[in-house]
DNA sequence: TGTTAATATTCGCTACTTCGAATATACTAT
DNA sequence: ATAGTATATTCGAAGTAGCGAATATTAACA
């Protein structure tokens, strides 16, 4: 696999390592919201937002559409949609195996005198 | 969502956020390798790969397990292997997209006297 | 034309990431 | 014990990302 192609693929991965995009992208799953909404449902800066967005958007995560005075976003494909899917059932399963070390380390720790 | 999940899947995407790390997380798709043999197969500075190793450790997207001298790698849950089997169709329509974008540009480019 | 509303960009600051060099740790074998 | 090999950690420098405040842009409409 080429250099060129890690790049690139590490270059998304970038644009959606920070929770404020992640939330933007969820909030996108049920069809397009402009910025203004999004930035109301999730309670940002609007200079902040816009920022995350320009990111989003230099990745072609989301795609975007004007409207007279408004900015419409939408996720560009949906296989993103699915990833993150897939990253929530993986979170449950790492956390429950998290909660059985944590219990086996108070079991252990029980048997102490 | 909440955001403790949010704060969780951008730490995974966050892991994965390097070519180097996309390097060694591909390679290690077939089965477990040694360090050494990462640094090998992938042309690494023996530090640098340490380093890489312990963020994709320290995030659980590998597990490592010592065998004498060595310390051998690999993927901690297949889910992962998932996630990257989607990102790279995903890479490979963005791409396509992309690149016949540039054609367009190029022939309207080759218009101009 | 001037004012307001929606969104984007720039700026300075702080915090994080990445790197190679150097050093530390841990295991093996002599 | 000591030498050698495999891997990990620490350190300081250089680069990059994130933030809010301020400012700029664009469109709508009086």
């Amino acid at each position: 696999m080429s250099d060129a192609l890690r790049q690139f693929k590490s270059e998304i991965f970038q644009a959606l390592a920070h929770p404020t995009r992640i939330a933007i992208v969820e909030t996108l799953r049920d069809g397009e919201l402009s910025a203004g909404q999004l930035i109301e449902k999730l309670d940002l800066e609007q200079a902040n937002a816009s920022q995350h967005l320009a990111i989003l958007r230099a990745k072609h995560v989301v795609v975007n559409r004007k409207a007279g005075n408004q900015v419409f976003y939408s996720i560009r494909d949906p296989a993103l949609i699915k990833v993150l899917d897939i990253l929530r059932r993986y979170f449950y399963s790492q956390l429950s195996s998290t909660v059985s070390m944590l219990e086996e380390v108070a079991q252990a720790g029980s048997f102490k005198k």
